[in-house]
DNA sequence: CACGATTTAATCGTGTACGATTTATTTAGG
DNA sequence: CCTAAATAAATCGTACACGATTAAATCGTG
């Protein structure tokens, strides 16, 4: 490994640049701190949105993505969102509870759980779609550096799933 | 509004790029998923090299940011990582039982508690903050991208939560 | 057809997050 | 000084995350 690049892994990802100032937090270069604190974020932001749908996050994600395709099995949302059933499981117990969704097992193969949208689900979801525009002012981003963020987070999480599979 | 940000809107954040191709997902385009999903492929990266050393990643921090500045106060905690005493306390108590740090009351305001890195929490201390450089290449970016990404996160993280105290 | 391996959800335990409330302490105003 | 307001942690209830295990159904091969 070159000398430049030992060098910026120190300064980019350990944080432990030097601190001339004494201004500096303990967290300021770290990526993966960046990631978290900025999904914090969001969901504070999004909060107060979804709590009039009375809907968490994830609980709205669900409901995004079976208003993309709608009966989806319990594996493939987990698949979309990168989550298993042992978080799912319970989610979608209380969207089942809160009159959300309904969930069916698939009479073709009984191991199968299937979840479809009711009438009220759909009707959460249409909100729930509406509300990316009311949070563009908050992101306070212009639209080309959003779409750029994104991508770029897309293909690090893609990176580091893979990472992390390989370990096993 | 100009009729390009509203289309910029509409697909950068709405998720509701036409999918000819049939093999789009359902949050492809959504910033808020991408930080969300980047966030939990992180932590499955961090977990087995922290495992190693008994943290959670939200110790983690908490131990870095001591290792930063020992003796902080449970509130001062909170400001770096973004959390307060609810989640701090229990965590920090965690923490203090299995060794890495001590809570005391400050006996000039007895309201608040510093809490201060043992040896063994200087030794965790020290590990843990070795741990990035070999998170570098589960990253997958060029260190450039990487500081690139890391600071528009931070900007975006202060642009959101400004943007939620706002609306208090 | 039988039976072990595989697949799909569900369950369980621990540890965050966070809104709302409570307790203890300190500060300020009368 | 003495009490009301303010501040700092702690507590409580609900809801994710996730490793590990379990239970039920299906598949594959002899």
């Amino acid at each position: 490994m070159s000398t430049l690049a030992i060098i910026s892994r120190a300064i980019y990802i350990c944080g432990m640049t030097n601190d001339a100032s004494g201004t500096a937090g303990p967290f300021d270069n770290l990526l993966c701190f960046a990631v978290y604190a900025a999904g914090h974020a969001f969901n504070r932001v999004y909060k107060p949105l979804l709590d009039r749908l009375g809907l968490t996050y994830p609980q709205y994600l669900v409901i995004l993505a079976l208003r993309h395709a709608d009966g989806q099995t319990v594996g493939a949302l987990g698949e979309h969102l990168f989550l298993e059933s042992n978080t799912l499981t319970p989610l979608i117990k209380r969207l089942e509870a809160a009159g959300f969704v309904q969930r069916r097992r698939d009479a073709a193969d009984e191991r199968v759980v299937r979840v479809h949208l009711t009438d009220q689900g759909r009707a959460a979801g249409d909100a729930a779609a509406c509300l990316p525009p009311e949070l563009f002012d908050s992101i306070g981003l212009p639209a080309e550096e959003i779409a750029a963020l994104q991508q770029r987070l897309v293909t690090l999480g893609d990176n580091l799933r893979r990472s992390a599979e390989e370990r096993d």
